[in-house]
DNA sequence: TTTACTGCAAACAATTTGCACTGCA
DNA sequence: TGCAGTGCAAATTGTTTGCAGTAAA
């Protein structure tokens, strides 16, 4: 689950890589669901590292420049982020209780489709992300 | 296009009817698309009706709980909302091009359905947009 | 040596809230 | 009349930015 070194040396692409953004993608890939900036600064904080907020802010926005991380909706106000190693195309459901994010198969003819030819848009693309719960919360709210 | 007499008064439900909240659903419901709560704030200036920004807000948030006012989104940070038919489950698409916004319906059980099978997850909720270029946006593209 | 990255604090923008006042029901 | 709704301004909150210092390349 941790990502691997060749990964944390590529996260960042051609851009300048230091010692807080290796700190940042390691922990950002070890997050394993979604979580908020404010989640992974207290994560790198456990780690007795200390990173100033507005490095993280811009470390992840860097990180999600090149595809390492992606924006994969709101909790709260706050953005959420997460490393998604699903390939292809796919969209996300987040799970409310702990964060746990899945891939989900993506039914684009069935909506964009439709939807081009009632407004007259031409679709280029799209964002879907699904909250609910996952097996383990699911069954836990049941107790 | 624009709301009946019948629809403003059943906007608030069973909450107390006042001239800014009149007011405020008149406006709304004649808005045509999404908008941002300074879009509508905007609007109602353009009526020669003052309204304080904090009633604004707790208007809007007062027909969304009433479901006749729905958060569709966000563009720039702002929060969009937009009236649409009760009940039914639809999705938006943004024009990338003037940030024109449409709503078509939207087959969600197709979605859903599916993605809790493969996932075990139970969905609570759901965001969608679709990305593209309004008729108009498109149009002026190919010039 | 160049200049991107960092940290801090101040700046920002959207939204919320406290409080005294007003006016529906 | 009572209490929900209003207006203002101050407070919150998530995020961004200016700037001087530090360190990759």
């Amino acid at each position: 689950m941790t990502a691997r070194v060749r990964d944390i040396r590529q996260a960042f692409g051609a851009e300048r890589m230091t010692a807080q953004r290796e700190t940042l993608a390691r922990v950002a890939g070890a997050m394993g669901g979604a979580f908020t900036i404010d989640d992974l600064a207290a994560e790198v904080r456990k780690r007795e590292i200390t990173l100033g907020l507005a490095t993280v802010y811009r470390g992840v926005a860097a990180l999600e420049r090149t595809g390492w991380l992606e924006r994969v909706g709101e909790r709260d106000g706050s953005a959420l982020f997460a490393r998604c190693r699903a390939g292809g195309h796919h969209h996300h459901l987040i799970c409310t209780g702990c964060g746990r994010i899945e891939a989900a198969d993506c039914p684009l003819e069935e909506i964009v489709g439709p939807a081009e030819s009632a407004t007259g848009f031409v679709v280029t693309g799209h964002e879907i992300t699904l909250y609910g719960l996952c097996p383990d919360c699911a069954s836990a709210q049941r107790d």
